[in-house]
DNA sequence: CTGAAAGCGCTTACAG
DNA sequence: CTGAAAGCGCTTACAG
């Protein structure tokens, strides 16, 4: 009867011992089953409120017959990279409505890092897993999926496993900013884009040559540069092309470090109002800089809200063949991408 | 001796069972205890392989005598901020260090989602808990401290409770700000602040109150504008100073979205040349801005580091008295800040 | 309406 | 070096 030592956490035995119940008493009370009857329920509240107790989930989901841990795991290419820290958010905001938490970890274009993370979040017993995968293939998550365990990959496709995806269009959105170059007159628009090896890149580099190919531009390989991981490489690459003979008149950036450098290189230049530049991806301030950015925006917002819905209504026992779910994206134009060229090409 | 059906997830019994041995051996190999044959560590890798066993933390966890599940809860303002986003990011950084996965929630200034959330984090057995907190007054957190889980306090100092807090001094960056407009021979300075319910905005006004002390300038109360939360609110904040009869020659703006309000509004007054501007806290792409940003910086990066290896030395079993842990901040002179008074005030 | 027994997956504390 | 028994905090599956 004596209350538990108050070093020691409190368990749901020591609320049943202050209470005069049973355990399986306290249990009911503690999950709002039916069947415990006014006296039993106050009691039992009043020696929870006394002990300070709090259930731990995770034994609980130890025994339980779903053993759900009411946590799910988020894997971001980088927790403090905008794209990423937006999408968090926005599947924060729907676990919250069912009192789920979220474990999260960053990758950085590491397979290694994508799957020590799956290992731990798997490890530690999460409902499902949503994932922006690094690596080149994901044979290995064979093993969860036959668990049942629902995966939901965002931002990139999965490779060698079927699950759902929830992904943009990353060819069309770069055909839209490359056309929309060309319609302000450019023929000499280079692409400057990440690294090769990101399946997004790719996309995004073949959507630039459709939209050349549309407007019959030949395409010129001393204009397409790739492998770009960091503002520092995009800076240094456009001081490059600005460098050659034949230098372009726009220029399509193809992700937003690359975008950023760009930026800072054509302000070094004094060229920022004479040569075109679209970028994909928005990012904070881009309305603000002068002149504005133009951007094809992604909205990582309805991509996080789409990712963790479907991995709830998986969960709530939802069944449909893995998809893929497409995000539009969208050209906001706000000057950078609406200057024409300044000579004639 | 079969192996477990494919649609089960494999346990350690599995693995005993498979490789012919006891589950203490199995036990043994996969947390690397000294004692095992290299026979029957073989035996079990192979049938660990075979299986795809993963080891459940949570129930090791249970049984445990430390009770450790490798797991710390952090609680920031929101994920999607950018200096959230960095905290986060270097917590991360040293945990991975440690094999810790991180669970994270946003409070939105809600000390209910405060509340809930650490809530929740204790319920799924954290390790430690880094708090930015949203609320007046953590005395709930009494039963975790006694409980010996280490708590650590970011960005706001606890109240009510006694525990480690890594913060910048706001008074003093304040100060240094303003001191910076006074020397660029300002005497009109409005202050532009958060709600004056955080305790970060008290002594951010109160470091802009010691520098006009400092300078022998009086306090007009109609140059300081409270609680708003928002860039929209700074925005049309700072419309009303420049209509009102005595507009003032510079601005402090207390915190991150009132500083892109502040200038949002400077643009559309065509006055971001002329009124000066020094922001609290850095954003990214403030140097790209024209005129750039003057701030005071503080450095989340190594507030998060510094939080996050407190959590793990209290962990290791060092202790010391509960203290404050100042990061200091840093004026980043970038054109703003610098602008000299157009009119004698 | 209530509770005693068994067991979730693992480690502890022993014994051999 | 190895393993059988007990138990971490909880829920299941029963029985009354």
């Amino acid at each position: 009867m004596e209350p538990a030592p108050p070093h020691r956490k409190a368990t749901l035995r020591d609320v049943a011992r202050l209470a005069a119940v049973s355990p399986k008493t306290v249990s009911r009370v503690v999950n709002h089953e039916p069947g415990v009857t006014a006296a039993k329920i106050a009691a039992v509240t009043v020696a929870i409120e006394k002990l300070g107790y709090r259930p731990n989930v995770t034994a609980s989901a130890l025994r339980r017959a779903d053993g759900r841990t009411a946590t799910i795991g988020v894997v971001l290419e980088d927790v403090a990279n905008p794209f990423s820290a937006a999408l968090h958010r926005a599947m924060e905001d729907v676990a919250r409505i069912r009192g789920v938490s979220i474990l999260t970890g960053s990758v950085d274009e590491d397979p290694e890092r994508e799957r020590a993370l799956i290992r731990a979040f798997v490890g530690r017993q999460v409902d499902g897993l949503v994932i922006a995968p690094a690596s080149d293939n994901q044979a290995y998550l064979a093993t969860e999926l036959l668990r049942g365990t629902p995966v939901i990959f965002v931002d990139r496709p999965p490779v060698g496993v079927r699950a759902d995806a929830v992904l943009i269009d990353n060819r069309v959105g770069a055909r839209q900013a490359v056309r929309h170059l060309v319609e302000a007159d450019h023929r000499a628009i280079a692409y400057l884009g990440d690294l090769r090896s990101i399946a997004t890149a790719q996309d995004r580099l073949q959507g630039y040559r459709d939209a050349l190919a549309d407007a019959g531009i030949r395409l010129r390989s001393d204009h397409v540069v790739e492998d770009l991981h960091s503002a520092g490489a995009a800076e240094q690459a456009v001081h490059r092309l600005f460098a050659s003979a034949t230098p372009p008149t726009a220029l399509f950036t193809a992700q937003n470090l690359v975008t950023i450098g760009a930026i800072r290189a054509l302000r070094t230049l004094g060229r920022q109002r004479s040569v075109a530049l679209i970028g994909f991806d928005d990012f904070p301030l881009a309305d603000l800089l002068e002149p504005g950015v133009t951007v094809v925006a992604q909205d990582p917002s309805a991509m996080g809200e789409l990712a963790a819905s479907l991995i709830f209504r998986r969960l709530d026992g939802d069944f449909w063949e893995p998809a893929v779910h497409t995000i539009p994206t969208r050209l906001v134009a706000r000057g950078s991408g609406e200057i024409r060229p300044s000579v004639r090409p």
